[in-house]
Parts: structure tokens; C-alpha cells; sequence
DNA sequence: CCTGTGCAGTAACAATGGTTACAGAAGTAT
DNA sequence: ATACTTCTGTAACCATTGTTACTGCACAGG
């Protein structure tokens, strides 16, 4: 724990900051699919994320889904604390997109620490300055653009993320993250496919050139 | 401006903050219309905001606006502080909604105050928090409502911060609040109308029961 | 009073996305 | 191999929203 902790934050936290967040952090290796978070929890800790993907996710009263975003590795849930200052529910869910590793944090320490730590106030700040460019980002796109934009942006961002040009989803699972409708986005995969802009199988498709 | 400030932040600044942003705030009053912020522009100052109300916009590339959400009394731009760790570009537009009153205060105190000021750290939580759950919530609107649902929650929540139940607005400019058409907000405000919900009239509208 | 300008009402039509339904293909279990 | 399940492809259709075009009305300014 400690040497994943310094490989990752060793260069934006102070060592007696790190030796804080060893003796309280618990760490947890999760497996892909494992979902961390739901909607209406209570949040007790802070997650600093070390290896793996995260992905947030909206749902409203009937079961919509949305994807929010996705956390790599040096995020954190900018959500979480937000969740730490208000009635301490969670707001989104938050399913593991890939195996991941990282360090909880119990949000007692936050406050804490912001006083203490400069670097742990600057990593704050950063984080939710950062999330709130991802959550105005993600409101241009459903605002802004159609479909087949926001699908191509998908595409492109679970690319980046995974670094994987395969996209391992079934065109089900695309659509409640764009929440949108199966045929609709089998629809429009087929239309890239026309293009030359992927290629598709079944329970997966490559990107050749989006 | 020291009456303003202890009136609407009193209870939450220390005396000796209070002292300190009357030193380097300066007092601004702008009428109904004015714009504050425009995107791109350089953010050089933090607003508090003592009266009146604000509204954040969002515009992408083409010019095609929509309403993120209103600054009222006692709220800051957490987007204005997101910025100032950024490149220090705005993000969004700000219109007075209504005449307002504010105090800017240099972004350089910022990180000073944070480290300073107990109070201080919070109100700047605080207004992260804030405003990340209400860009979720606007989110959620856009991306799981309907046109007339969205309309009614765009009425309903400009009656509030206006506190007057006429909405002096063209069905032009509610189309660019909400980023659709002129034709397609007259549709449906006359379907509301025939639902006795409003009563309409040239250049503003009556909520009679939503 | 007349006229120009901007606002609102309405119809016809187009485009996008969502729904239903069904068929076939691919993989899995028996 | 057979049966079953899941995933994908496709067509037909509908609902919502957006677009274009034209109307008349209200109001301001001469």
C-alpha cells in the first residue's frame, strides 16, 4: 500500500501526509464489474484511486442511466466529498470499468486535513475543479450534440480510458450508458461500420479510425 | 458595503475576514441585463453576491446557448473558482437576472483565506458542493426530461428567484434558456395555457397553478 | 393617425430518436 | 446434435422536437 500510495501521490503529497493517510486508509483491490457505490449510500470514506478505471453513473426515479464520467488513476470523487458536506448520500453509483486498486479514506480526515496539508487542500480544490469541468463537459455533449456525435465520443473516451481500441460492450450496454435505446445505437454502429470507422463482432467492436 | 456584507455574511465570516475583504473587495452594482462574465474572458475577481441574481449560462461553438443555473444572494461562482486554478478562462457567461449588488475580491486571497480562515475553507466548500449537485440536477433535467417538463421546472424556477409569479420574458428568450425553438416554446406554452396552468400575454407570462 | 418593428399563433413538413416486432446468428448447456 | 439464451440486424411505425413560412396583432415613434 504504501509503495503504490508514493508511486502515486508520492510527488503531490507531503511524507508525513502520506504516512497519515497509511495509518488510516484501508486499501481495497476490486474486481471489474464490482460496483462501489450506490445511489442513496452513505458515504463514510474517500476513495484516492491508484490503479483501474471507475465509472460514474446518474439514475433517475425510473431507472435511467447515465454515464457522468469516468475516475482514473490520482482521482478522486469529487461527488464523495460534496456527499461529505451535505446529508452524505450518494448522489451517483460508481461501478469498477476495470479491475482497480485504491486507498479509502474515512472523510473525518478531510476536514483535518485541509487545514493541515497544503498539498491535501490543493488536491481538493484540483479535484473539484477538474470534476466540474468533466460534469460541464458531459452537459455540452448531451445539450449540444446528437447521437451519433455523442456515440463517436464514447467510443473515443472508453478507448482512452482502457486503453484498449476493443470496445468489450454489447450495443445493450452502450445504450443505457448514453441512455438511449438498443436499436437505436445498433442503428448507428452499423452507419460507422458503412464508414469504415469500425469494425463489429459480437459482445465487442474494434475502432479503426474515429 | 460593510453594512451589506456583515448583513449577508455576518454569521458565516469571522470579524477579522469580514475586515479583510472590505480592504481588498471592491463594491459593484450592476442593473438588470448587465453581463459580468463572458466565456474566454480572464477571471480576475471572485464574486460575492449580496442581492439580486445571476444566471450562469453555457454556449458551444456555435452559439447555441442554455441556462446552467442562478446565483442568488449569499452564493458565489464556484466556476469563477474552479478557474482561478485553471487557465483562468471562463467557462461560462453571467447576466444580472435582475439589478444586483456584489463585492469582488482578488483570486489572489483565495489560497491565502484558505489556509487562514476555518470559515473561509467552508463557504469555498460549500460552494463547490452547491454547485456541482445543481449542475447535477441540471443535468438530470436535460437529460432525462421532456421539452414541456423542462419548461414548467424553467418557470417554476425563475418565479422563485424573481419572487414574482409573472415571467417577463419572450418566448424567444425562454427558447434560448432552454436551447430549443421559438415555435416550440409558443406550442407548448399554449398548450399550458389551455391547461389554465398559465396565462399569457405579450412579452410576459402569468403562473397561474403549475 | 399611420407605419415599421418585433412578438405571438399556426400550419405543414422534416429529422431525430424511441418503440415494437421479428428473424437469424452466435454461443452455451444438456 | 439439440435446445436454449443472448446478441445483433432490420423494418415499420410513432412521438417529440426542430424548421420554414406566413399571418395578424401590439406597440412605439414619428
Amino acid at each position: 500500500m504504501i509503495q503504490d500510495l508514493t508511486t502515486e501521490y508520492g510527488k503531490i503529497f507531503e511524507e508525513e501526509l502520506i504516512n497519515e493517510i497509511v495509518q488510516v486508509g484501508t486499501f481495497k483491490e476490486v474486481p471489474e464489474g464490482y460496483k462501489l457505490m450506490e445511489i442513496g449510500d452513505y458515504v463514510r470514506g474517500m476513495p484516492l484511486l491508484i490503479s483501474g478505471v471507475i465509472k460514474i453513473l446518474r439514475e433517475d426515479e425510473d431507472g435511467d442511466e447515465l454515464l457522468l464520467y469516468y475516475l482514473e488513476k490520482g482521482d478522486t470523487c469529487s461527488m464523495t466529498m460534496a456527499c461529505c458536506m451535505g446529508d452524505n448520500k450518494s448522489e451517483i453509483r460508481a461501478i469498477a470499468e476495470t479491475d482497480a486498486k485504491l486507498i479509502m479514506v474515512p472523510i473525518q480526515k478531510m476536514e483535518e486535513w485541509t487545514a493541515k496539508y497544503k498539498s491535501w487542500r490543493n488536491f481538493v480544490f484540483n479535484s473539484y475543479h477538474v470534476r466540474l469541468n468533466e460534469l460541464l463537459s458531459t452537459l455540452d455533449n448531451i445539450a449540444f450534440q446528437k447521437m451519433d456525435e455523442r456515440l463517436i465520443g464514447y467510443l473515443k473516451e472508453k478507448a482512452r480510458v482502457t486503453k484498449d481500441d476493443i470496445i468489450h460492450s454489447t450495443h445493450q450496454e452502450i445504450a443505457y450508458d448514453l441512455h438511449s435505446s438498443r436499436v437505436v445505437i445498433s442503428r448507428l454502429l452499423k452507419k460507422l461500420e458503412e464508414m469504415k470507422k469500425i469494425k463489429l463482432h459480437r459482445n465487442y467492436l474494434e475502432i479503426l479510425d474515429l
